[in-house]
DNA sequence: GCTAGTCTCTGTATCGATACAGACTGGATC
DNA sequence: GATCCAGTCTGTATCGATACAGAGACTAGC
């Protein structure tokens, strides 16, 4: 059994407050006396104060929790998802804080409850599917936190960071119909919940619960309103996750129709990337010159040639957590807007004459 | 003030313990009288049981930690280092435990500090630079840890999952020696403490510190002494830190040098990457075909079309983490070692004839 | 010589829960 | 009717520290 911080007080001979004092607050005794108490410590083999003791005597843990509402995993799987990481890593290695990544469960109930056991201090939400859940539990549980995906029904004081998400979606399709196109689909991840992968109809973008997914789709629609292309007129496809392999297998179908779409607007990089794969997939005769525009600027997006829409990952991160860690006094800077850049790559050309 | 668990049991009128295993006993009371008490809970606002005062009571956290022994931003950088991570990250949520990333301050009085204060069971060392003290820390805590670096004075009980750093590196150089290459470069990751970036000349190879570089240095010893090529006639690169743009910066004067290297072995596919890097840096009427080998088998490897020893990422931190989270009762069993692979791709051929 | 003030150190209360032994009921068993 | 037992619930001890008020000892200042 580890000694405790009475055992070093007993050999010692002084009482456990000034053993705790040797330890946090140095200069409350004689440097002579803290020096015997390190050194009893050492015989004894003390490890120092217990991080849990003294966690809840002080009233906070000193570790921050990000939330990935989906597979944690799949986290590290994803490139803009480990930019943002590397982001709140280099703020919380600034703040001397540590990084809980929290594992959720597939069943709400469960992941319900690893939020409500997570020892931390607050939570950066870096929102994949519905996070509604876990910001009930967090707010439940009285913990700051700063989510990353704009909700119509964010509380005035509430923390963000993010991008406008629908006019940086706009600036692709304006790009996209800019360039002539007129056929054109949308691929996008969770479009409508527990749908089948491939193309969906769908009565209007309203019906979208994902709020990232809705707001790039309602900007891709504003451009094409523009230029006379209804909602009705533009094909929407469905993936059930962000992952390249999904986005292929969903996508493959897509050329062979009737009249196939002549560009493709992915909700992601690696969805973009994805459709790239299927095309590629063909045989060379049959590779239709479809223009494809991502979002995101993955690292691996330059290295493809993809036109997409550049948003500051690490940045997002960085800022997620310093807002968590060091909250701005006025409300209104706890609001943070970045901005996109639509970045022209030669994923996309003027449609085809045929 | 948030309420605590006795709040909830003087509103209903049990005791505390009554609460407590509405929450984590349920077989322990009435169903009936369990919903009384949640529906108390609810209404008061109760946040559940505090997960610092229950971890403190119960002994044990819940979550694992994962040191670097460097910047933790900078594992995000490394595309071997997020492989495992997600690894760890698989593991993690099989067992339901959440996942602990501790930045280390530069000074190792406060790096000490920051792994003395983490809350959690069990540690996952993955190894950069020195790890010995953290390790020390560790042990002085009593807690368990999974180290994924042979150390040469390893206890028999500590758990390992590694590979054979020198017959894999020797695989690499062996594959350079039979294409013909004698005038060769190493180009490591802390080849020496504090040494500048760029050549250096070393008395042997026990003078490194860092125990992975040593063993893959070694290994590529091995291969040339075979072929009649001494440690002497080799050159040594350093490269401070496993970084892309800084292996580019050290190597970039290799080549200019009276009698050049036709090949490069680099301790990491980061640093290789780094070296083809430098070479496309310069004119095309002057880029010698030097062969280039790389280490770990990176995602960026393949794109890069760069010869490398695979070895397995992910499976690297799921066991890794296996280890730590289900210990096996056969202390041999938790001794891993995985399979390494040359995988030759276009970076490397015969030593051109002049 | 007396009051203040500064350094050190102590003692008690507290952080918010869980473990465990034991008490109380009511029904089944013999 | 005594015994046993399972099902519920309570009470006390404990996890391992930190906060804070305050007690002594000493030095200064007047």
């Amino acid at each position: 059994m580890k000694p405790t911080l009475q055992a070093v007080a007993d050999a010692v001979g002084v009482s456990r407050s000034t053993v705790s004092n040797a330890y946090s607050r140095p200069d409350q005794l004689s440097a002579i006396l803290r020096e015997r108490i390190l050194d009893a410590a050492r015989q004894l083999g003390y490890p120092g104060p217990n991080p849990t003791a003294r966690s809840l005597r002080r009233g906070f843990v000193g570790s921050i929790g990000v939330l990935f509402t989906s597979q944690l995993s799949y986290a590290f799987t994803d490139p803009f998802a480990v930019r943002f990481l590397a982001g709140v890593g280099a703020a919380a290695e600034r703040h001397g804080t540590s990084m809980l990544l929290v594992p959720l469960p597939p069943a709400v109930t469960d992941a319900r409850r690893a939020v409500e056991n997570a020892a931390v201090d607050g939570f950066c939400v870096y929102c994949v599917a519905d996070e509604e859940w876990a910001l009930d539990v967090i707010r439940q549980r009285g913990l700051p936190f700063v989510s990353t995906a704009a909700r119509d029904d964010a509380g005035a004081d509430e923390r963000f960071v993010g991008i406008d998400e629908r006019a940086a979606a706009r600036s692709a399709a304006a790009h996209i119909a800019g360039l002539g196109h007129r056929r054109v689909a949308l691929i996008a991840d969770s479009v409508l919940p527990d749908a089948p992968a491939g193309p969906l109809t769908l009565a209007g973008v309203d019906q979208v619960p994902h709020p990232t997914t809705r707001d790039r789709l309602r900007g891709f629609a504003d451009a094409f309103a523009e230029v006379g292309v209804g909602w009705a007129e533009l094909t929407v496809v469905n993936v059930p996750g962000n992952s390249r392999t999904a986005a292929a297998a969903a996508s493959a179908g897509l050329f062979d129709q009737p009249a196939p779409p002549t560009a493709v607007l992915a909700g992601s990089d690696v969805l973009a990337l994805g459709v790239l794969d299927a095309l590629a997939a063909r045989p060379a005769h049959d590779r239709p010159p479809i223009s494809v525009t991502g979002f995101d600027d993955v690292p691996e997006a330059a290295a493809a040639g993809l036109t997409t829409v550049r948003q500051p990952a690490e940045e997002k991160g960085r800022i997620a957590a310093e807002l968590l860690l060091d909250p701005p006094a006025d409300a209104a800077a706890g609001h943070v807007l970045l901005p996109t850049a639509l970045v022209v790559r030669n994923s996309t050309g003027p449609v085809p004459r045929s």
